[in-house]
DNA sequence: AGGTTGACAAAGG
DNA sequence: GCCTTTGCCAACC
């Protein structure tokens, strides 16, 4: 591995650390960890199905759940972030204004 | 080694 | 504000 870990292990360090409630964009994720968007995609489809991370937690830059190719994970990530008090629009959308997290060193 | 494929994002129309 | 293009880069043939 790198001397930070690897590229995924940085990015699920810090997505283990989005606060209960807040969520977080894949671009958000990629500048602080160096890389892009699409790669922290990739690397959250990486993720085994049972993972101790709070992947539910990432969204996209309109503050839309992203739709997977396969699967009902789309839905079941909705429904834990309204279980976490997370607010959704008729569109489907989040006010990133209201729930986007700041990350901060001291978190 | 080269082409394809994403849980994306920003810019253009 | 929606839809389409373009840039992106790691993973997987």
């Amino acid at each position: 591995m790198g001397k930070q870990g690897s590229l995924y292990q940085r990015i699920y360090a810090l997505v283990q650390r989005i606060p209960t409630g807040r969520v977080a964009t894949y671009g958000q994720l990629a500048r602080l960890t160096g890389t892009t968007p699409r790669v922290v995609g990739f690397a959250l489809a990486a993720l085994p199905a049972a993972n101790d991370l709070p992947w539910q937690r990432v969204v996209n830059s309109y503050g839309m759940v992203s739709r997977r190719r396969d699967g009902e994970r789309d839905q079941l990530q909705r429904a834990l972030l309204e279980n976490e008090g997370v607010n959704f629009d008729s569109r489907g959308r989040i006010d990133l204004s209201d729930y986007s997290w700041r990350f901060a060193e001291d978190d």
